[in-house]
DNA sequence: CCTTAATGCGAATATCTATTCGCGTTCAAT
DNA sequence: ATTGAACGCGAATAGATATTCGCATTAAGG
C-alpha cells in the first residue's frame, strides 16, 4: 500500500475500492476489469485509488488477501475433526468447496479460472495446509498402524483434483446433476486416501 | 477464413502464420501474444495476417485445431486397448498426459491455462469422448456383470482431475516427483474408476 | 509479352488503459 | 479561526494493440 489512510473517511475508501475490485471482476470477468471501472463502481476517482494502491495488481493482491481471510474464517467454522467417517469428511469439505465457489456470484469462480495470472499462492497454501493438517490428524487416531508417508503428494492431488473438477463443472452449464458430482468426488477422494500407501490392505 | 489461398506461397504462408502463432504463446504467454509479433514471427506483415484470417481469434482458433489433430493423431497411436489391466491403462494414459504438456516447450501448458478464454470446446470434447469410448470398451469387456452407468460423470471427473493436477504440477517447481505424481494418481483414478457402482462389491 | 487479379506490405488509424500531476477541498491540531 | 498536512479529483499523458487501406509486387492465363 502506497500511504497509510490515516483518516475515517480514507479508510472507507480503500475498503470499497478493494469491494469494487471483487465486484467489477463478478461482473465483467478479469480482463474487462479497468481501474477506471473499478473507480466508479467505488465511487471515487482513478487518481484516489492511486492514493493507497501502488498500482492494479497491488489492489487485486489486496482482494485476494481478503478473500483468504473469509476462506480462513469458512474453514475454521467447518467442525470437521468431529467426524469419524472419512467418506462423511470428504463430502463435507466438497460441498464447502461448492458453496464457497457458487457464493459472491462466481467471483470466485473467475478468480480460480485465472489462478495462473494472479497472486494466488497465499490462498493456495492456505487450502494445502489446511487439508495437510486436517489428514494428517485423521489419519494419526484411525490408521495408527500404517502411517501415510506420502500424504503431501496425495493432498496435492486431491486438492487439485477436486477444485478444478468443480471449476469445470460450474462454469460448463449444469450438464451433470451437482449431487451425483459431490457423491462421485466423494467416492474417489475417500477411496484413494484410504488406500493403504503401497501393496495390499493390512 | 477471410480469403481462400489460392497460390501456393500464400498457402505456406498460412501454416507459417499458425505456426508462428503457436511460437509467440510458448515464448510469451498468451497475453503477449500480438498480431505484430505472430507476423514478425512469421516473417511477414500485418497486413498480410488479415488477407486470411478475419482476426487475430481466427488465428488462434486455426491454432487450436491444428493441435487438436495432432492430439487426436497421439491418441489413435496408443495402443490401448491391447492392455488388460486397468491400472495399466490408465498409467499409459498419464504418462502420454505428461509427455504431451512437456512437449513444444510448454505450448499446452500455457494453453490449458487459459482454456477458460479460448475456444477449447473442441480440444476438450475429443478429449472426453475418446476416453469415454476407451472405458466404454474396457467395462464392456472385463466387468459385463455390473455394469457402469454413471460412466459420463466418472470420466468428467477422472479427465479433469489428471489434467488440471498435471498442470498444476508443471506450472509449479518440480516440488513433487513425477514419477511419483504419475503413480499417485494411478491409483487414485484406476482405485475409482474399478469401483462398483453403488454399494459393495459383488 | 501483357493484362488482370491475387498477393503482400507497413505506415496510419482508432481505441483502450494504466498511471501521473497540479489544483482545489477537507480535516485536525493548535 | 488558522494553517499545514492529508485527501480527493479527473483531465492529460504515455504506451500498447488490433485492424484498415492505398499502393507496390507477383503470379498466371491468353
Amino acid at each position: 500500500m502506497r500511504k497509510q489512510p490515516r483518516q475515517k473517511r480514507s479508510r472507507e475508501m480503500v475498503k470499497a475500492l478493494v469491494e469494487a475490485t471483487g465486484q467489477c471482476i463478478q461482473r465483467h470477468g478479469l480482463d474487462d476489469t479497468t481501474t477506471a471501472r473499478i473507480a466508479e463502481q467505488a465511487g471515487v476517482s482513478v487518481g484516489s485509488l492511486y492514493q493507497y494502491f501502488g498500482d492494479k495488481d497491488a489492489l487485486i493482491a489486496a482482494l485476494l488477501d481478503r478473500l483468504a481471510e473469509d476462506i480462513a474464517a469458512g474453514l475454521r467454522r467447518l467442525p470437521l475433526m468431529a467426524v469419524t467417517d472419512l467418506g462423511e469428511m470428504v463430502h463435507r469439505s466438497i460441498r464447502f468447496g461448492f458453496s464457497v465457489l457458487r457464493s459472491r456470484d462466481g467471483l470466485y469462480l473467475e478468480l480460480v479460472r485465472n489462478w495462473h495470472r494472479l497472486p494466488t499462492n497465499r490462498v493456495v497454501d492456505l487450502l494445502q495446509q489446511h487439508f495437510m493438517e486436517l489428514s494428517r490428524l485423521y489419519f494419526l487416531r484411525h490408521y495408527r498402524d500404517y502411517p501415510i508417508e506420502n500424504l503431501e503428494v496425495r493432498v496435492f492431488i486431491v486438492t487439485n483434483s477436486v477444485l478444478f473438477t468443480m471449476v469445470r463443472h460450474v462454469s460448463q452449464g449444469d450438464l451433470i446433476d451437482e449431487e451425483e458430482l459431490a457423491r462421485e468426488l466423494t467416492r474417489m477422494v475417500a477411496g484413494y486416501l484410504g488406500q493403504p500407501p503401497q501393496g495390499d490392505p493390512p
